[in-house]
RNA sequence: GGGCGAUUAGCUCAGUUGGUCUAGAGCGUCUGGUUUACACCCAGAAGGUCACAGGUUCGACCCCUGUAUCGCCCACCA
């Protein structure tokens, strides 16, 4: 009969939703409802990366949610005032065009034409609404411990206050203004999109020569080439050395006759490629439009913003670019102009990130924040935008893991321009703008809040996504109820705000390194500007989710594509959680399979049934787990339960240095082969001969909390039938455990445990070698040299520890009939040490160890002899070369023992 | 073109400022094992000149230089 009310193996699909409404009716995610609140001076906070509203969760989110949630958990067992704080992004231009895919879908070919700004916008919030819901379930399904009391949303309105209040005061400082810049136009979306979101995609398409006049000049889009009237060269040409700058010349092109102009720039043109000069078409085209701005030319617009030709084109007019192509070269070819076609040439096509729509730039009149201008004051100095955001990280104000991103951040900001802020989108935030009047009388307010009067128009546009999330680590901390009240400036929202004096800057800022420039760099930059202070103190990068072949995980094929919620009912949420932790370093993509996922869930379900194993020990000796005080009650300690003693307490100063210094996967891996290797395999296998219910118990009480970050689920669970019943609440409450002085860890016996494990491995594999002659079977014990070494030196030990195991060495062979009764009969095992060692090997071999030793030690007492050494290093530094000198001195010692008894 | 990284067992990856690392884990492979914690298990084995070539050092997977292959980011291709 089973002697455990715990089931045969862990159901994670049946605890875990179980146990988070328990975490959630308990109130705890919540850090104003913890129950020593006044106790808990230090404070943690974290906020959520908003997932977009426009999809359900993926492995990325997982992986996100796992490490977050681990930081959290873990802040909140060290009885930290912990805080994080979930919420989700409107995502404007994502999610603007799946709302419009979709009721394309439907039929309805134009759903602005159709609905109009507010209606459509209307159907894009239930759409959000809708997906908001979803995206919250997901949530909960990883076990995130956020506080959903304080859930926040892009579009709050508690949050468009910040957003109004912050462009206001841009504008008001000069940082934001408006301007006619060339633009990222994307066509499909009728909207601009920042630099960042643009990506180039190779293809492969005809790349034609025409003759312009005394010039020949190549390009992939003759379409864009009706307005050409320059022609550019490098001054250094020798081949043009005969054109003057400025000078004119008359050409046959595509409407006929032109008047062009040569123009000499060392710039834009590179000699070795092609003829070495171009014509340029600066309306559409950034190198271009700087070009024509620096000489001062002429603009024209080619295409119009539906990417179809405008009245220049002649009877191309009208025509879409596309089209319009093979028509132009057609012209050309027939007027003679058309040198050569290389048919497919490579070359990067500029797409939309969203929605990939193709992008034609365009100069268009847009709002942008000046990065370069000086007018921002920190630390006492007056600096750009730009400069502060360098500066943050450069003094060390922020760190970043890992560390090598800062060369990239530092790079970015170098290649910065001004950030583009305007969409021509409907879906977000409209620009606080109005405008009155007409031309020369036409009046613009910029505010927080709408003027007076009815005859004020709004801006169109509405605002990069960005520029909203850029606000996030203190937009989410404001207390929503007093954003109401416009009559408080900003400055008394930041200070009458609570969360906000309590938690901000945040601690971590935790996100995939592909939004590093996105989100990151514009948090830095928005709240160094607002707030005076950095938004978090430390930014976690994550790797990406890829396939077991290393692609990048896409929904559109689902034979690689793994979704976190068909892996969660089958394997668990906590083994999901370690196979996205263990192993994985910061920055790093990894690849993600079902059978890690499954090795996961094996080590759940591992300690499931240790847990099982110790409820049953605990009903053999007639106790109540829970009345267990741990510890070692006060009976005299075995050797083992010294040993695990000591072990544990280096294993919880290991697990809390490590998840301090955020190295997550370097102790998830140590509890996994702790627990595994050490615990259920050594010390459980022991105590079936002898136990100390108090150290098993305790011992595994200090697992469930060490563990609890990574596997909230079972631990939680477990917590439930081993809890102490003095112990208040649920283990996410629970207090962290704490660990002894180093120097007083038990040492002695943690070396002689291991020689238990030794022996017990050597009688084991006797067991293995059955069928055997009895000789051999001898040989194979002390084959590995661990053993050899063991065995000899440690003889006095063995013994004592024979008796200890009720094992008994004498010289009779080996009459026992299995190993694991060994612990529970009495069982007589023959050790022959004589015969077996070849002393000759033993001394040489002892000899280049002490040769290899000395030369080390030599280096250590060199190295502590060296003054600027010495002087310069952090005192634990030299603290560690002291001791490893030691040590190295006390293995010598051994060893020069042990060469004397082999004489 | 500029920058950043990777290269460690059949596969996927760890390896914490150079030394107790004769380099580890998981999966896979092979051998043996089922006595009530667990076959989602136990014991054991095989498998690596840490990409290559130099250098620094008493000592290099780790630091430096170069080479090769792969990947990512940025810029750009008139």
């Amino acid at each position: 009969m089973d002697k455990t009310n715990i089931p045969k193996a862990y159901d994670a699909k049946q605890v875990e939703d179980k146990i988070y409404s328990a975490w959630e009716k308990s109130g705890l995610f919540n850090p104003d409802k913890a129950p020593d609140r006044d106790k808990r001076k230090e404070s943690f906070s974290i906020v959520l990366p908003l997932p977009n509203v426009t999809g359900t969760l993926h492995l990325g989110h997982a992986a996100m949610l796992a490490i977050e949630d681990i930081m959290t958990r873990y802040a909140r067992l060290q009885g930290k005032d912990t805080l994080w704080v979930p919420g989700t992004d409107h995502a404007a231009i994502a999610t603007e065009s799946v709302v419009i895919k979709n009721f394309q879908a439907e039929g309805i070919e134009d759903p602005r034409a159709k609905f109009g700004r507010e209606e459509l916008v209307k159907h894009i919030s239930d759409f959000v609404e809708d997906s908001k819901k979803t995206m919250r379930s997901q949530i909960r399904k990883m076990g995130a411990s956020c506080d959903w009391s304080r859930e926040k949303y892009t579009m709050d309105l508690s949050l468009s206050r910040c957003v109004h209040e912050v462009f206001k005061k841009m504008y008001d400082d000069g940082l934001i203004y408006r301007g006619h810049r060339i633009v990222n136009w994307d066509p499909k979306m009728q909207t601009t999109v920042a630099d960042d979101e643009v990506e180039y995609v190779e293809r492969k398409e005809p790349y034609y020569t025409f003759q312009y006049g005394p010039f020949q000049i190549s390009t992939s889009r003759p379409e864009t080439k009706f307005g050409d009237k320059y022609v550019v060269v490098h001054p250094d040409d020798k081949r043009y050395a005969k054109f003057k700058n400025g000078e004119t010349f008359e050409c046959e092109w595509i409407s006929g006759k032109i008047t062009a102009t040569v123009i000499k720039d060392a710039e834009i043109i590179d000699m070795e490629q092609g003829t070495g000069c171009m014509t340029v078409t600066p309306w559409h085209d950034k190198a271009d439009f700087d070009l024509a701005e620096r000489h001062g030319l002429e603009k024209e617009q080619v295409i119009d913003y539906d990417g179809k030709l405008l009245p220049i084109a002649g009877k191309l007019a009208g025509m879409h670019i596309e089209k319009a192509r093979p028509k132009v070269v057609e012209i050309l070819e027939e007027k003679g102009l058309l040198v050569k076609t290389e048919e497919s040439y490579e070359h990067n096509v500029a797409l939309n990130y969203r929605g990939k729509g193709m992008i034609e730039p365009q100069i268009m009149e847009q709002w942008f924040i000046d990065v370069n201008k000086q007018v921002v004051s920190w630390k006492k100095k007056k600096m750009s935008l730009k400069e502060i955001m360098q500066d943050v990280v450069k003094s060390g104000d922020i760190k970043i893991i890992p560390e090598r991103f800062e060369k990239t951040y530092f790079h970015w900001i170098d290649n910065l321009w001004d950030w583009c802020i305007s969409r021509q989108i409907w879906w977000g935030h409209r620009i606080p703008v109005w405008y009155r009047g007409e031309g020369k009388d036409r009046v613009t307010y910029v505010g927080v809040t709408p003027p007076d009067g009815d005859e004020w128009e709004q801006d169109p546009d509405t605002l990069d996504t960005w520029f909203s999330s850029a606000l996030w680590t203190w937009s989410t901390l404001i207390d929503p109820e007093l954003t109401e009240d416009h009559s408080l400036s900003f400055q008394d929202l930041l200070e009458k705000s609570p969360d906000f004096q309590k938690f901000h800057s945040t601690n971590v800022m935790e996100t995939g390194y592909d939004i590093l420039f996105f989100w990151v760099a514009r948090m830095i930059l928005m709240t160094t500007y607002m707030v005076s202070d950095v938004p978090f103190d430390t930014v976690y990068l994550h790797g990406m989710v890829r396939t077991r072949e290393g692609k990048k995980m896409s929904k559109s094929d689902p034979e690689t594509c793994i979704d976190p919620l068909e892996i969660i009912p089958k394997y668990g949420a906590d083994a999901l959680r370690l196979s996205m932790i263990v192993g994985q370093s910061p920055g790093n993509d990894f690849r993600l399979y079902e059978e890690k996922i499954g090795g996961y869930r094996n080590f759940v379900n591992k300690l499931w049934n240790a847990s099982r194993f110790v409820q049953m020990k605990c009903e053999d000796e007639g106790v109540d787990p829970h009345t267990v005080a741990g510890g070692g009650g006060g009976a005299e300690l075995s050797l083992a339960d010294r040993a695990m003693q000591s072990s544990l307490d280096s294993l919880i100063a290991d697990v809390t240095k490590g998840l301090d210094e955020y190295r997550l996967s370097e102790v998830g891996e140590k509890l996994y082969s702790f627990i595994w290797d050490y615990f259920c395999d050594w010390y459980l296998e022991l105590s079936k001969g002898e136990t100390n219910i108090n150290m098993l118990v305790g011992t595994l009480r200090t697992f469930l909390v060490l563990l609890h970050p990574y596997c909230p689920f079972v631990t939680e669970e477990l917590w439930e039938h081993f809890k102490f019943e003095k112990s208040e609440g649920m283990l996410i409450s629970q207090p962290w455990p704490v660990h002894s002085d180093p120097a007083r860890q038990d040492k002695d016996a943690e070396r002689d445990f291991q020689i238990i494990i030794d022996v017990i491995s050597a009688i084991r594999s006797i067991r293995a070698d059955q069928g055997v002659e009895p000789g051999l079977k001898l040989k194979v014990i002390i084959h590995t040299k661990k053993h050899l070494e063991l065995l000899e030196s440690q003889q006095e030990h063995i013994e004592r520890l024979a008796k200890l195991s009720e094992l008994s060495i004498d010289s009779d062979p080996v009459k026992h009939e299995n190993a694991a009764s060994a612990f529970l009969k009495d069982i007589e095992v023959h050790i022959p040490l004589e015969g077996v060692i070849d002393f000759e090997k033993e001394r040489e071999k002892l000899g280049k160890e002490k040769e290899k030793l000395e030369s080390f030690m030599k280096g250590i007492e060199s190295k502590l002899n060296n003054k600027k050494f010495v002087s310069n290093a952090p005192a634990e530094v030299v603290d560690t070369e002291k001791d490893k000198l030691k040590n190295a001195q006390d293995k010598l010692n051994k060893i020069e023992e042990r060469l004397k008894t082999l004489k």
